[in-house]
DNA sequence: ATTTGCAGATGAAAATTTTGATAGTAGAAG
DNA sequence: CTTCTACTATCAAAATTTTCATCTGCAAAT
């Protein structure tokens, strides 16, 4: 998952580049919109683009037909009072807008609320014999649904994204119930039993003395 | 709550700073280590340091010894291949340590277990006659406890750290469920309900028709 | 080979959360 | 001011999650 940003505002771009490479994007900075019109004629293998509206070279908007004419969908970066080009950038065709100085976790979500809406997300994953829908939250195994409920499904989606790494109870509680959750370790034993009880033995779910579980495939 | 940030890549730098005023943290960047042992005599009033180990000026460890002696918490930011320092670091007496490049998230979750172990953090807030501490996960009303069940203190910690802000059931359903909750907005009067029913009308915990509730004082 | 002691598995109870159905109410429209 | 409508409140049932107590199995020690 490739994702251009333009961005003439040095720290802003290193910024995004950063938290978008610690959540495994791929990512491709420039500073001009003129250069980055140029270089997408080379190379425009990009899922999404984050533009700034004001940049020298080509304002945002320019930018923005060019990204369409390459059927790349647009999240544009915009500053907090300049309110008249969330308008007219939605309008443009822009998938979305995102107000500077944001939180990056929102910048993520909408990230991927608009790789989703382009399809341009893996929402199936295979492992053995399951198939994961993280989108419609539904598992397969050999073709047939498998109904598992909701912490049965996120701690299923964890394993499988960290397919053959080891993963302790304690890491397993922050990934799937959150930093703050209160309660026992005990928990995750109880969850693997059921997914072990509804997955069978396929799911090849193992544990690991000591520390805690891992997907093998 | 201020922190310091001593980072010579002034582009990693900025990103800490932007994440941390996003987080509603004061903060103040330094590149060098002898300048900011300087400044520090004029200026101690930090909360908690975030050190690069490797500084011009003077250099992580050295500059470690100055925060103690001015009693403030240290998380060092470390390089990736730099085993090493992590062993040193903490021998020394930081607090913690992350290393380049990290999540935002796991960043900011760490600074709040450091300022909360150090006591630097708001553990109690009090609103009307409800005092809520959010370490002990409690609330106390004039004085005696009030017993929430999980759900519900979270949805009363988000209603008080707004207080005075109309929030829409859909917004409270991200920042207490989760971004990724999938069930009804009906889900939120439920537990709108039990926290009037347990807190009474004092707890002015107000609807806001069309939109959602808001907790006033 | 038997015992002992952990760490993990498991079934079932307890607690919590979510949903569904119904009743109530505030605000809009006339 | 009254009626109508749409939104909100609430109760109870259903579903899910967590805890608790007990059981099992492996491994080290004798």
């Amino acid at each position: 998952m490739k994702i251009l940003i333009v961005e003439d505002e040095e720290p802003i771009a290193k910024m995004i580049q950063m938290n978008l490479m610690a959540a495994n994007y791929d990512t491709q900075i420039y500073n001009d919109g003129l250069e980055t019109a140029e270089a997408l004629k080379e190379d425009n293998q990009y899922d999404l683009a984050l533009l700034d509206v004001m940049l020298p070279g080509m304002d945002g908007f320019e930018l923005l037909k060019v990204m369409k004419s390459y059927d790349i969908p647009v999240i544009f970066l915009t500053a907090r009072d300049d309110l008249l080009s969330k308008v007219q950038g939605l309008k443009g065709g822009a998938e979305d807008y995102i107000v500077k100085p944001f939180e990056v976790l929102e910048l993520l979500v909408r990230i991927e609320k608009v790789l989703e809406r382009f399809n341009r997300m893996d929402n199936v994953v295979k492992v053995l014999n399951m198939e994961i829908n993280f989108k419609e939250h539904t598992v397969r195994q050999d073709g047939k649904e498998v109904a598992l409920k909701p912490m049965e499904f996120n701690l299923l989606a964890v394993l499988v994204k960290n397919k053959n790494i080891a993963i302790s109870r304690e890491k397993l509680l922050k990934m799937v119930w959150g930093v703050d959750f209160l309660g026992e370790t005990r928990t995750v034993d109880v969850h693997i039993g059921q997914l072990r009880k509804k997955l069978g033995l396929s799911s090849n779910i193992k544990t690991v003395s000591k520390l805690g579980y891992r997907l093998e495939d």
